[in-house]
DNA sequence: TACGGTGAAA
DNA sequence: CCGTATTCACCGTA
């Protein structure tokens, strides 16, 4: 040990808290029985990093399905028969890598362990499972860090009353060590400058708290921390009931985060104790008897509420607290008179033991958050929380549409009454009346900076001043950003569950919900639901097509990234691709499929020449809402061409098949986002579980033009899914050679059209001359006709050849709907491609 | 109830 | 890495 590389990341700054550990870390080069050792030689060799040959295993190492790394970095064999509890358990104590088929991979960090502990894994149980799963004896550096990073945690707490946050004492039990030991904690804690800055010292509501602790501190400073007689310490105990100080919830962030594992490493304790909740009202409702949690939604929810337990070892807490309760004074008077000092190692692990004991016990809220695939059911775990804690709740949504579907699904799986629960958008304000309700709204409201109208200041007002039981954030990977972050401190709220499907984003921000909100309390493996048939099976594939070579020749030409985006992505062979691919879904499975493309002039290019509908941002609502009704309803139109717009607040179960013509650069959660917009196939699920074959339900294609800067975009984006464990199957030829003469573009002179089309893109008269004379518009105004009592379509905006033939529009007399004459539609368009 | 302006996000 | 493009939701106005 004590070698000098910093790259074992576990640390040895728990080294001195405990002389026992000591003492065992000095034998450790006695014993070559500890395989530790070796296996850290083997990590300082050079270029060696990755050889386990010279592990020794475990005689019965092939029963165990982990290998432990010195590093931190876990593997999980997936075949193995303990698999299931080996995911369950690691899932909850690492962070997961990368999810193949066969072998996860984890990774064990300061915030994965937090995270561990906070719902109720003790620090021995860590490190006992693992060394039984483990193939080889646990790295010692692996055990050093899991103590280093498991052992403050449950000393401080924050609370919320009467609308301020108080950082305080967990023990409430035994007064008067606990005060003491506070004191020692938060000497420390207000060492910190940005803790220092976030603290109030208030006078009133809590009597003189504050200005005691400080004064005690004082004290303390003055050579008496580590020895205290009792005297001082009955006349402490004694001087106050309660002892906290008060942050700036402004600040609260601030103090949160310096408090987590990679910092002061005093992650705090947030944890709402709703059944003992006197001051705020209950608010009354149920979950309905048909709401039925699915056994993974079953394990979200037992993770926020402390049943992350088995029974057995509940019972067992519960004992082991009462008798703790009942003899921790003895202990610690016995304590005392041994070593006639007051160790604060000591009394830290007994305040730790006895916090984590008792919160095993009852029933508390944590704060957290819990990934789920889209179509997994995120909306009943969020729905059951908040009727387990039933105290008011605001649910934050993206937009107003997810608003309205939160609002719906309270409404669908719980007894709630209309007068209970409001929304609260900018075209749907309702008042919020009574004690207790569920308030739906967006991020946008709630953090929206400018000047608001007088009714929503007021209901803004209300939000602002009431004490929230639950906030519940939806899509949580957002409240990292700038604006968004702020309904954080905004609202105040005792307990937070933040839901996502994708806990990823571009930046770094991610990790900023460690503070945020709160540790990730669970994550599902979307390979196990798809298994268990609770999502869609999905053949993901990578369709290379190749550039001709006129489209080739022009891209090497081009400097400009956009003109060579819209070569890539206007690539004839990918068009045809595309046409190809529908037509087979269509005809050959009956699919139903949705195309996206980010570009809006590939979007335009594609869906008129293919005939069929699309939505995009200038699509109006009631156009959307049209076209979507017949795409789920009719049998005539089986695909649409979508926007950006498709990616959020756009729901269609019916979907089963995504192709891809262009896509954001390089953005992972975009493409997760769409493959969960086909995940939730509800029923050709169940007839494949019925079945009982392994069988693809769903397909998500991404076309690609070889040889061109998608390539190295793609791969990026799939980074996502590939850590999720899915596999992407390529495709090099489509359409299969020797067929596709009747697709479109087969002739080259169609494809230098093409071309000319693509190059005069920016040029200015492009806008309207490549919509304009379309000879198929009339076809697609056939095909949407027979569709179905849909005459009132005729005049849809959002059918492309319509927004620019006024003269048609005029004539199905749609109540000169046209303001947006082409010239003017034009210039938008201009503005859009130049 | 629809449209344009503004601010913010990915 | 920062600017640009696209989209969305807020507000006030007609």
């Amino acid at each position: 040990m004590g070698h000098g590389g910093d790259k074992g990341r576990p640390s040895k700054k728990h080294k001195s808290s405990s002389a026992k550990e000591d003492r065992r870390a000095t034998v450790v080069d006695d014993e070559d029985a500890y395989y530790a050792e070796e296996l850290d030689e083997d990590y300082r060799g050079e270029g060696k990093k990755r050889d386990f040959s010279k592990l020794e295993l475990k005689p019965d190492h092939s029963n165990r399905p982990l290998w432990a790394c010195a590093d931190g970095r876990i593997f999980l064999e997936t075949f193995s028969p303990l698999y299931k509890q080996a995911y369950d358990f690691l899932i909850a104590i690492a962070e997961p890598v990368c999810r193949p088929e066969n072998m996860h991979e984890y990774n064990l960090t300061p915030h994965s362990l937090y995270a561990a502990v906070s719902v109720g894994l003790e620090t021995e149980t860590i490190i006992a499972v693992l060394n039984k799963l483990s193939k080889t004896k646990l790295p010692k550096e692996m055990i050093d860090f899991i103590h280093a990073s498991t052992a403050n945690y449950g000393k401080v707490k924050l609370v919320l009353k009467k609308n301020r946050y108080f950082v305080e004492s967990p023990f409430p039990e035994a007064r008067w060590f606990s005060f003491i030991y506070l004191l020692l904690v938060l000497k420390k804690l207000l060492k910190d400058g940005v803790i220092a800055a976030a603290r109030i010292i208030s006078e009133g509501v809590h009597g003189s708290d504050g200005f005691a602790i400080g004064k005690s501190l004082g004290e303390l400073e003055n050579g008496h921390s580590e020895l205290l007689n009792e005297a001082e310490l009955a006349a402490a105990a004694e001087e106050k009931e309660t002892h906290s100080f008060e942050v700036d919830p402004a600040q609260v962030e601030n103090v949160k985060q310096r408090c987590l594992p990679n910092a002061l490493n005093y992650p705090m304790l947030e944890e709402y104790d709703f059944r003992n909740d006197t001051v705020n009202p209950d608010l009354d409702m149920e979950l309905k008897p048909q709401a039925q949690p699915r056994p993974y939604q079953e394990k979200s929810l037992s993770k926020m509420f402390g049943n992350g337990i088995s029974c057995k070892k509940r019972k067992k807490a519960i004992e082991k607290l009462a008798k703790l309760r009942w003899n921790a004074m003895a202990l610690l008077h016995g304590h005392w008179c041994r070593f006639g000092v007051m160790k604060p190692a000591f009394i830290g692990s007994l305040v730790a033991m006895v916090s984590r004991y008792s919160s095993m016990c009852d029933c508390r809220a944590r704060s957290g958050i819990i990934v789920l695939p889209c179509g997994a059911g995120k909306s009943l775990v969020g729905v059951s929380a908040a009727s387990r804690i039933k105290k008011s709740c605001l649910c934050l949504a993206t937009n107003a549409v997810s608003v309205d579907q939160w609002a719906f699904q309270f409404k669908l799986w719980s007894t709630i009454r209309d007068e209970q629960i409001c929304r609260f958008t900018s075209d749907n304000k309702e008042i919020f009346r009574g004690n207790a309700g569920v308030v739906v709204t967006t991020y946008n409201m709630v953090a929206f900076g400018g000047k608001r109208s007088e009714e929503s200041e007021k209901i803004i007002e209300e939000i602002r001043n009431r004490e929230w039981g639950l906030l519940l954030m939806d899509e949580v990977h957002v409240v990292p950003a700038h604006m968004f972050r702020k309904v954080i401190s905004i609202t105040k709220s005792h307990c937070k569950l933040g839901l996502t499907a994708t806990l990823v984003r571009e930046d770094e921000r991610i990790t900023d919900l460690n503070f945020l909100i709160g540790p990730k309390l669970y994550e599902a493996n979307w390979l196990d639901l798809v298994k268990g048939g609770f999502i869609a099976n999905v053949q993901c594939a990578e369709v290379w097509c190749p550039m001709t070579k006129e489209f080739f020749a022009e891209y090497l030409k081009k400097e400009n990234s956009k003109k060579r985006q819209a070569l890539y992505v206007m690539n004839p062979n990918k068009f045809r691709a595309c046409e190809f691919l529908i037509r087979f879904h269509e005809q050959q499975r009956g699919d139903k499929i949705i195309v996206f493309a980010d570009n809006l002039f590939a979007l335009v290019e594609y869906a008129t020449k293919l005939r069929k509908p699309m939505i995009y941002g200038a699509t109006s609502h009631v156009e959307r809402t049209k076209i979507l009704e017949t795409f789920k309803h009719s049998r005539n139109v089986n695909t649409i061409f979508l926007s950006k717009v498709g990616d959020n607040s756009i729901d269609i179960p019916e979907a089963n098949v995504i192709i891809q013509i262009s896509s954001h650069a390089g953005s992972r959660r975009q493409e997760a986002q769409r493959l969960g917009r086909i995940l939730r196939a509800k029923g050709r699920i169940q007839d494949r579980v019925a079945g009982g074959k392994e069988e693809y339900n769903a397909f998500f294609y991404s076309l690609v033009s070889t040889d061109t800067q998608e390539m190295y975009y793609s791969t990026k984006r799939q980074q996502f899914l590939i850590d999720q464990g899915y596999s992407f199957k390529v495709i090099t030829s489509l359409p299969p050679p020797d067929t596709g003469a009747d697709l479109s573009y087969h002739r080259l002179d169609e494809q230098i059209a093409l071309l000319g089309k693509v190059l005069s893109v920016g040029d200015d008269a492009v806008g309207l001359e490549l919509l304009e004379e379309d000879p198929d518009d009339i076809a697609l105004h056939k095909t949407t006709r027979r569709a179905g009592s849909m005459s009132a379509m005729s005049g849809a905006k959002g059918m492309i050849y319509m927004e620019y033939n006024s003269g048609r529009n005029k004539q199905h007399g749609q109540k000169k709907a046209k303001p947006k004459d082409p010239t003017k539609r034009h210039d938008l368009f201009r503005k859009r491609f130049v």
